[in-house]
DNA sequence: TTTACTGATACTAATTTAGTATCAGTTTAT
DNA sequence: ATAAACTGATACTAAATTAGTATCAGTAAA
């Protein structure tokens, strides 16, 4: 059971590169060489994000796009809600009728805590979480490099 | 997001209507009926459950299956396992080497916390709750219908 | 020995996913 | 003015997955 589809994964890698340096705009082609994310592909995803006002854009020569808010009020839960819709467990619960399957019905009381425990858990991790987390990263590693130095 | 398919929808219900009267066999084609699961498909599924080991079979005229094990033990995480693999949340994270992306590897940690959380959640749902929980659903409708009589 | 069943497995159609390609328009720099 | 570097919109395709069908063989009971 795969959660997050290519859509959802590679936006939130652009998405977190963008939080890197929030402000900074940077074009698909430079996302897409950095975060070895096809660039077409990339650029559908982009516009996706656009749209849903996740992302600004700037045309032309000199142009990318940026976060249209603030790292931290990016969530994944948003992301997912974009590229893959409203976490739903079964189909049933999507078409919101009164279900003819007894059993089924029965699911459902579950089937909605379920749901809303996954969509917690996805609105309480952010893009500026995860972009801290990087820096984190890349900080101990760069570290880590300083220190082997002198040994090697 | 759809968590739950066919598979692991339709072999729910049939475990349910299995558990609603443990030990008793039922055959593919009677629950197929009861449960309206097309007949082929449900057969497959059944099949899927009998190698699991969550239900039992018997061959030849008056056969069918029934639960293999106590209704309390088998969770709705050991029905997703069997037809739609272990819960993961991106590709990455299936195949456990050391990813080369690094924005990546930073969502590891939050991916692997909302994994478990996610298999806790359907690990307490047992076959034995739901099928106590449609009991009482249709207990209810069964005392709502007396009272309703005299009225109309 | 017919009928009602499971075991195994091959097949197909429809949908979804992942990825590509193209053309039009915008902005900047020269 | 015009070439270069961009985004906007959208059409297209291949591969994988999902859902469902079909068939043949074997088993057990009446």
């Amino acid at each position: 059971m795969k959660v997050l589809n290519k859509h959802s994964d590679y936006a939130l890698r652009a998405l977190i590169a963008l939080g890197m340096e929030p402000g900074v705009r940077k074009s698909a082609k430079a996302l897409s060489e950095a975060q070895g994310i096809p660039y077409q592909f990339l650029r559908r995803i982009l516009q996706e994000l656009i749209r849903s006002g996740l992302v600004s854009s700037k045309e032309g020569a000199g142009g990318g796009v940026a976060l249209a808010r603030a790292p931290d009020e990016i969530r994944v839960s948003d992301v997912i809600e974009i590229f893959q819709g409203p976490v739903q467990v079964s189909e049933c619960m999507f078409r919101r009728q009164l279900c003819s399957n007894r059993a089924n019905c029965v699911l459902r009381h579950e089937i909605m805590r379920i749901e809303q425990v996954v969509n917690d858990e996805f609105s309480k991790v952010t893009v500026g979480k995860l972009a801290g987390d990087l820096r984190r990263v890349e900080e101990a590693r760069k570290n880590l490099l300083v220190q082997e130095k002198p040994k090697g």
